[in-house]
DNA sequence: ACACCTTGTGAAAACGTTTTCAACGGCTAC
DNA sequence: GTAGCCGTTGAAAACGTTTTCACAAGGTGT
């Protein structure tokens, strides 16, 4: 029942040898390969990836690791990742973090164990810290988060520059008590909340900062606390997707209209940010681009692994809807 | 550089045979057990999954081959599947086809060669056809989607009751010209089509179709084209969260007010759904339980091959909003 | 005291490939 | 005509584990 190469082989007339080269790239007669191609339609043989990549050495496989499957970022740029990796006959290991360390950490291990290619990681700030400390036996490109500086290659979003943008743009519609609420596991998250005390400073604006857990639920919770106090801020900047979603709760659960009772601003272009009436106002982020970069850089990596580290810094863009209408 | 077991059998002055027992299950003396540990953390070691895998003849891997990782139905069972795989010490390879057949044939043909230990997949319609004549070396549990009739355990909703339900609610709403908009590649969207006319029957109404491709942009499309007509449906039963989108686009592209101009209901509660003013009406599924069945129906199928097929039918629950208000 | 399990251990085979190595045949170059 | 080279092929080694097999040591029931 079941067939491996020898049977192919027996089947072809051939040895082991000129049944492997016929399906890999080695020299074979062209009279061969035909012969063994028809051997393994007539037998049905499927090559055993395990054996292959132990004997060869080489997993053709890369592990994508991202910190929460259900935003829509990371899907998107692991969209991308994979049409690319496919395109280079590489296969693609998906891993969901949930923003946890501890998983994190068992992933990268996993990865070690498969002895991956190269690897594509969007890490928490608290697994950076060690990542200094660690070598993997594979090359590692950072995405979406920095990780110790000169030690990975990596591709981020301008992350200071488009929080300021979000700032200017509240400003330029004459809101002026703007908070921030910013999440509190990534270095993205808070290359964004300096961007937004840089944006408030120029303005000559005081700003209001808090943390939260970087998810729907936490984040409705905090906003609607701060929402309810005397002094609430009039608009609100958010770090990514998933806490405008939990903004956007709350607002709707204290009975606050967007935007004559509250301005909000965030990040991460989703479909339904549109659909939220009266549209939400994002920074777009060029997720594919980020996406293609990664494995660019991952693959370049493997190629030449001296070569000295690089940073793709890439622009978000604006998009203006009804949630930061000037009153 | 690179650390084998030999290295540790000898840092541990142990056979390599000990070694392995001492990691996995095998029968090893407490002290020995000690000693192996400690020259694992002493050389770093990281067990080969290949070699293990190919010895073994076992990959302790489940495939999980959607159709559509953007659609938050797939990523809420890819949670479920992941973590109840991962508490029985397995990996999940988790697969994107894009409702496109030649990458579902892809990944068949990759889940073979990996040797995969079982496959939980969602089908298109068009697979589905082919599946009856194909035999794998694995398990496959049928997910969302239902195939050949007893040939493969399935875990699906019972769409045709929960379609029906959906009619129901808007004609006891008072809405009377109900359309149906409905996904072409799945036997799902089949399905709730088939209770959709069933519901119109019973309350005596006329039934209008329309298929479309199942994603947002092609839906909105068609839903576009059809609510310009003079006798556009005052209401539309739509088969997943993708279409659903795409049919608020349409109605805020033509300026009709929800639920005035036009009502809306159908499936997957998604965030989004309840942002999108004034709420939508859905059937909710269990996503949970829909992950955590299939992965229950597939490992007891490993274990007892022969057992005759099952089918678990589940429940959706019926979530009104203001989508469906009464006028 | 003997036969009989049970438990722990190491040597070596096995898993299914790819890769190395040597060899063969047919060229070309002298 | 012979030496050298190139393209093609097969035999066998190698990849890093787990598993089989044999065996030694220790315990138990008679």
């Amino acid at each position: 029942m079941k067939v491996g190469i020898r049977d192919v082989a027996r089947a072809a007339g051939v040895s082991t040898a000129t049944v492997s080269r016929a399906l890999g790239q080695g020299p074979v007669s062209e009279a061969l390969r035909e012969q063994v191609e028809a051997a393994v339609r007539a037998t049905g043989y499927r090559p055993n990836l395990s054996a292959r990549r132990l004997r060869s050495q080489s997993a053709r496989t890369i592990g994508l690791i991202v910190a929460d499957i259900r935003n829509p970022f990371f899907t998107a740029v692991s969209r991308a990742v994979e049409d690319a990796a496919f395109s280079a006959d590489m296969r693609v290991i998906l891993c969901n973090t949930d923003e946890d360390p501890a998983r994190e950490a068992m992933y990268l291990r996993l990865m070690e164990e498969e002895r991956v290619t190269g690897v594509i990681f969007a890490p928490t700030v608290t697994t950076t810290k060690g990542l200094a400390a660690r070598a993997f036996d594979f090359p590692v490109v950072l995405i979406d988060r920095t990780g110790p500086p000169g030690a990975y290659d990596s591709v981020v979003l301008d992350n200071g520059a488009a929080c300021a943008t979000l700032v200017d743009h509240l400003a330029a519609q004459g809101y002026a008590r703007i908070g921030g609420l910013f999440g509190s596991t990534s270095s993205t998250a808070l290359e964004r909340r300096a961007g937004y005390e840089e944006g408030m400073r120029r303005h000559g604006l005081a700003p209001q900062i808090r943390s939260v857990a970087p998810n729907a639920a936490a984040a409705m919770e905090e906003a609607a606390l701060w929402l309810r106090e005397p002094d609430r801020p009039e608009a609100l900047v958010v770090s990514n997707g998933l806490i405008l979603m939990g903004a956007v709760r709350a607002a709707r659960a204290l009975n606050l209209a967007l935007p004559r009772d509250l301005a909000l601003a965030g990040f991460d272009n989703e479909p339904w940010t549109e659909l939220a009436e009266p549209g939400l106002t994002v920074i777009e982020q060029p997720v594919a681009e980020i996406g293609a970069q990664a494995i660019r850089l991952l693959f370049e990596r493997i190629e030449r692994p001296d070569q000295p580290v690089r940073k793709v810094v890439l622009s978000g863009s604006l998009v203006a809807r009804g949630s930061t209408r000037v009153r």
